[in-house]
DNA sequence: GACTTAATTGAGGAGTTGAA
DNA sequence: TTCAACTCCTCAATTAAGTC
């Protein structure tokens, strides 16, 4: 049971994983045995078979492990199997989340001390999303996963980081690091180039797979 | 040491996909 | 359409660990 619990507790982390991931991470032997063990949880999971088997937790998953966070099939699958990948390149983070939001509020600095009853000062709020985040060695590593997503957006997205580095460096009081893994050549050189002004990273997944 | 149970492995075959 | 490569499954055999 303790087994059964931590591999659905692994599931749950990353919200949907392959067989062959499932593989990599967990180290049951042989790909055939792995298959096995994961079939024994079939209870416990939804199956969707793409290129490869796909799973994710089912109703009673989530109960056994009391899980609060529901995966729905959708199309962000590919997306999520992609940041495993990463997961699995940096063998499997202790902290790794998926999808952490970093916000930072910031109160107006008044020029002297009047403040009119009633009437609200704007509070600055900048926030971003990413796509995964972990710590390691005093440094904490944000991690994009480049699919399908348009290069203008990417590029807003390192604009929004480039604008909120020293936030973040405050809030986590750790060196941020920038990884972007991509799925191109191409769009691994423009990427490179738009975070220069950063310490990052950009990988593509033919690389690290 | 004998027995039981769980975990792992090996063999072989079915289904799917993509290239020729 | 054919064929190779890959993924997945089932079943039987083997190995390891625990109990008496």
């Amino acid at each position: 049971m303790n087994r059964t619990e931590m591999i659905l507790t692994l599931i749950d982390r990353l919200g949907v994983v392959s067989v062959r991931q499932l593989h990599d991470i967990l180290k049951l032997g042989t790909y055939r045995n792995t298959c096995r063990v994961i079939n024994q949880l079939s209870t416990y999971l939804n199956v969707v078979r793409s290129k490869e088997k796909i799973v994710y937790l089912n109703k009673e998953g989530r109960e056994l492990i009391a899980s609060n966070n529901e995966v729905k099939k959708s199309i962000l699958f590919d997306h999520m199997l992609l940041a495993n990948e990463a997961y699995i390149y940096f063998n499997c983070p202790i902290d790794w989340k998926r999808e952490q939001i970093t916000e930072v509020i910031k109160e107006p600095e008044y020029s002297f001390r009047i403040q009119v009853k009633g009437l609200k000062q704007a509070v600055e709020s900048k926030k971003i999303i990413s796509d995964s985040i972990f710590t390691r060695n005093g440094y904490v590593h944000l991690i994009e996963i480049d699919n399908t997503r348009q290069m203008s957006d990417n590029l807003k997205k390192i604009k929004n980081y480039e604008s909120m580095w020293d936030d973040i460096k405050q809030k986590y009081k750790l060196q941020p690091i920038l990884y972007f893994f991509t799925v191109s050549e191409n769009r691994k050189r423009k990427l490179a180039r738009a975070c220069k002004s950063l310490r990052a990273e950009v990988l593509s997944f033919s690389e690290i797979k």
